[in-house]
DNA sequence: GGAAAACCAATTGTCTGACAATTAGATTTT
DNA sequence: AAAATCTAATTGTCAGACAATTGGTTTTCC
């Protein structure tokens, strides 16, 4: 590991910058123990507080983590699936709802994405899979259901879709264009009429991939995108109008 | 906003997850001055290092910025896409490496998110997009380049494909899968025969989508997807030969 | 001898108070 | 009116202290 530091950045985020640099490029690996605080301010000549707050940059991003006592310290974290996950989701909803992404635009996002999901799915969705999928399609067509039940038991089907592919680092890069959305779909009003439509297309999607039949399911798939898109348009149409 | 604490977990850290949830939820928006540390410390009850700490956790997750001098401050942050292509990329690339991914596994998830660009790329590609993977393939024919320098160029190339498709989003979404995939590829040894193929598949996939060809396109990203996967193959049987 | 209790040392978490650096705006001077 | 200066607010950094936690060591007691 480095020390060397320019000027112009805060020194905090110039030492956790050698840090991430240093873990990213191996020399520091998984579970291996950070100096101790004391001992970071002496090799990058800084103040306690200073090198906390570079610790605490790193902690924020699941990089370490930290522990109190004797052996204690900080140790490098082995990223999991599960924290990039959430990093995912968090980084595409700020990024969707700060800078005025069309509704269009996520959504042919997220339907071309699980595209390419669809032919391993039907190669691979377990019985766990498709049942998880049954289940939503269950809960979505409950009479009294919210909006936002429904677009959450949305998401839901459809993460359950991409897991199905059996790729956990498809998983992965989905999570974020299959979560980040739900915002924008909670706009949408669904009326009976159209949460059928939904819940009918959904259905033949699990029946698609039970039967392993990527082409159809890609049809479907295709349908699903086509309809919800509609549906958009008519809000936006709405809002024109009244507003 | 609210305040409430509970114990359990460190101080800064609930700070900065009761500020988080502020701007996720929208209470706090664009560009908005949070309260001075001053003012944190007596909101929160806590002493100035623990505030700043939970602000520090927040500025590296790019969720605020801060000024110094008279009206600086905290100020929460448009996450740019360029920051969130950041934040992916290193996520991405972290949790490949520290989680012993196969190649196989990631090579798929590249390969089936890029096929789910091609329809796109193929509509709405650019001149000076397909310019860029010219120049890209071009560079890959040079004799004398290191295989470093081979794989980062591959990247690029792949890059100027998924960003033909013209969705922000898609392009944010798959940086990570695109580019995290480099430090894999680095341990594969291209020799002159094995680029000649890759260069010659590169090639047939931007004539492809130059002529808005979407299924060439398609199949011969297939056979690249394949040639890639049995070059990993030979390594993996060198290794075990030799070791 | 063995088990429980007390102690110790290392380490992070938090606090207090201070000073330096930066910057926008107000004030004074030319 | 323009330029220079001052002022106040704010973040960046430092120093030193104490509290809380935790693993290891020592002591005590049966």
């Amino acid at each position: 590991m480095k020390y060397k530091l320019d000027q112009a950045q805060e020194l905090s985020a110039q030492i956790a910058q050698a840090i991430r640099d240093g873990i990213m490029e191996g020399s520091l690996i998984v579970d291996q123990r950070l100096p101790s605080e004391s001992d970071l301010c002496e090799q990058f000549q800084v103040s306690r507080p200073t090198v906390r707050e570079a610790l605490k940059r790193l902690a924020a991003q699941n990089l370490i983590r930290t522990q109190r006592g004797a052996s204690g310290g900080a140790f490098v974290n082995r990223l999991s699936f599960e924290d990039a996950y959430g990093q995912q989701i968090t980084t595409s909803t700020l990024l969707l709802s700060m800078n005025a992404v069309s509704f269009e635009t996520a959504c042919e996002a997220r339907f071309a994405l699980e595209r390419a999901c669809v032919a391993l799915a039907a190669q691979r969705r377990t019985p766990d899979q498709l049942a998880a999928m049954r289940a939503e399609i269950h809960r979505q067509s409950q009479p009294g259901l919210s909006d936002e039940s429904f677009c959450a038991s949305d998401v839901a089907f459809h993460r359950a879709l991409v897991d199905a592919a059996g790729n956990p680092v498809m998983s992965y890069q989905l999570a974020g264009a299959v979560e980040a959305i739900e915002p924008l779909m909670n706009m949408i009003t669904f009326t009976a009429r159209k949460r059928e439509k939904i819940v009918e297309l959904h259905t033949l999607i699990a029946d698609a991939l039970e039967a392993q039949d990527a082409e159809t399911t890609e049809a479907v798939l295709a349908q699903l995108a086509a309809h919800t898109l509609e549906l958009a348009r008519e809000v936006a149409r709405m809002r024109s109008k009244s507003g």
